[in-house]
Parts: C-alpha cells; structure tokens; sequence
DNA sequence: GTATATGCAAATCTTTTGCACCCCT
DNA sequence: AGGGGTGCAAAAGATTTGCATATAC
C-alpha cells in the first residue's frame, strides 16, 4: 500500500522533514547532534529529560551541554514543549499538530507515564486568552496518582 | 460585628489554627521555625519559593535547610503542594478548601502570576480516576502566556 | 570564509544531607 | 528524658557557560 514502507516509518519520515524545515525557518543548522536528538523525538514517545536521551540514546555521541543546549532551541522553535513532573527535571516532548494534543498521568508510585487523550482544556484556554488580554497562550496539564499496582 | 478582628484577621487565625492541627495529626512538632513559615503562607498569596521565603520574609530567622525541610514536611502534610512554573524552581501554596481551589496565569513576560478561578479540570481527574484505576489522584495545571503590557 | 555549533571543563543554581547541638512535648 | 528539629557546612544533582576547535551553509 505505501510502497516499501510500512506506515509508521512513513509517519517518521514526514514528521522527520517538517521538523527539519522547522529548524531552517528558525535559523538553525542542521548537525549531526541535532538530527540525531530529533530523530530519538520523532521516533520515540517521551518526555524525555536531557540525560534520558545522553544514557539511554545518545551515549557518546554526543556531549550533554550539546544535548541541553539542543532542547533549548528546539523549544524555542517550538518543536518541543517542556513537561514538569514535579520532581525538579525537565522533560520534553515532541509537539504534533492541534489532534495529537495530550496530557500525562504519572504514577507517584512507580513513575509509569500513561497518556490522557481526551482533555477540554483548551476552551478555557481560548476563553482566558480572550478575557485578559494575553497572546501566545499554552499550558501545562499533569495528572498523578497510585497506579493499580502500586497502591 | 467581629468584635475586634477585622474579616481578614479572623480568617487567617481559622486557617492558622486547622494548619496546626494537621501538624498534630502528623506527628509534626510546632517549632518556631515551622510557626514563622506556616504564618507566611497563610498571610500571603504565593506561590513562593523556598529562596522567596527565606529572603523575603525570613532572613536570618531560619535556615533556608529548613525552609526546604519544612515544605518538604508541609506538603506531605498536605497543607501545601507545589507548583511548577517551568524554570527549575519548586513553588509552594497553601491548600484550600476545595471551593478555593484554582490555577495560575503566568506572563512569560513579566512573570506575574494571575489566578484563575473557574476552572472545571477535576471532573476530568474524576473520571480519569474511576476508568484508569487510580488512587490519590492530584493535578498540576498552569497557564502562560504575554500579558498585554508585555506584548 | 564566516558565523554558528560542539566538546570539554569549570561554574552556577537549586536542593539535599551529615552531624553536633537544641528544644518541643 | 528523649526524639525529632535546627543550623551550619559540605555534597549532590541539574543546568549553564567560557573558550578553543570544528563544521554547516
């Protein structure tokens, strides 16, 4: 159906190049380091703290100041957007269009993240951004609790 | 009509008095330290930091190790929870009831921070609850954004 | 070629911890 | 009296920065 390509891959790849132009509309050059973290985002579903991605992908492939530097200005570009669990470190996540917006449930117990889909939040967001007068309006939702498991 | 407390007095006594008592209930000794603290967030609308705390309101009185102990202990305490406002600084308030329970508008600008009241976020976390299994469910959400001066 | 990005090391900032002493209950 | 709480100093953890070198455009 889509060739030599299974879906997800395609999926990956498309996602891959809008970052990419991304990154060129903001000015930024496009580096060994910089594809190799996008490409763990694209791939991955995080958040992801700068030494999750160092450890766990990037080993010595790159240096850690590099990887912090690199969120920094892929969140600037709006490329990623930063989540806080509450425990000090950040985190980050890729952001899709407006259909894949979604929020976190966090285990206090065991730290799994699940994903919560469905979220009215943003009417209230359109609604404040009206009434006071702000621009460039987001907003950062968490949820945690005991897992199941855990309790 | 209140004798001779004005409306605002006697309600920070209230509150002073049930924050006491959970201290009790927690096995949690009434030291001066802790007394200087607990008045502050009662008194004041934060959230604040333990630096903001310390510097502000406390200054030589009390260690900032303590500050960061005792919030530490209050939150477990569940007098206060914390905050994140996306920098890497813990922020603390006092609970409320949950009739007082809001959210927050921070100028990414300016970084002053607005309250918001109506909100209608825990519904979601009660059906989240009951479909997913949770317990000890609890939120964080704030909101950001340029306030029009800073525009 | 030039401006930008990187690696490495050192610095900074926030938060935590060890320990001797103090003070609530 | 006794155990938790405090101050002080030192440690730990996360993130940032200076600088010489390397690399994308």
């Amino acid at each position: 159906m889509l060739g030599l390509m299974s879906k997800k891959k395609a999926d990956s790849s498309a996602e891959l190049e809008k970052v990419y132009a991304s990154l060129k509309q903001n000015h930024l050059k496009l580096t060994t380091p910089r594809k190799l973290i996008v490409e763990v985002l694209v791939e991955n579903h995080g958040p992801f703290s700068a030494e999750d991605l160092q450890k766990k992908y990037l080993k010595s492939e790159c240096d850690l100041a590099t990887v912090y530097r690199t969120l920094t200005s892929l969140e600037q570009a709006k490329v990623i957007k930063r989540c806080d669990f509450g425990d000090g470190v950040a985190r980050y996540e890729l952001v899709h269009d407006a259909a894949h917006h979604h929020h976190h449930l966090i285990c206090t117990g065991c730290k799994k993240v699940e994903i919560i889909d469905q979220c009215e939040i943003d009417h209230v967001v359109d609604k404040l951004a009206k009434k006071r007068g702000f621009t460039e309006l987001s907003h950062s939702l968490e949820f945690f609790g005991l897992c199941p498991k855990c309790q």
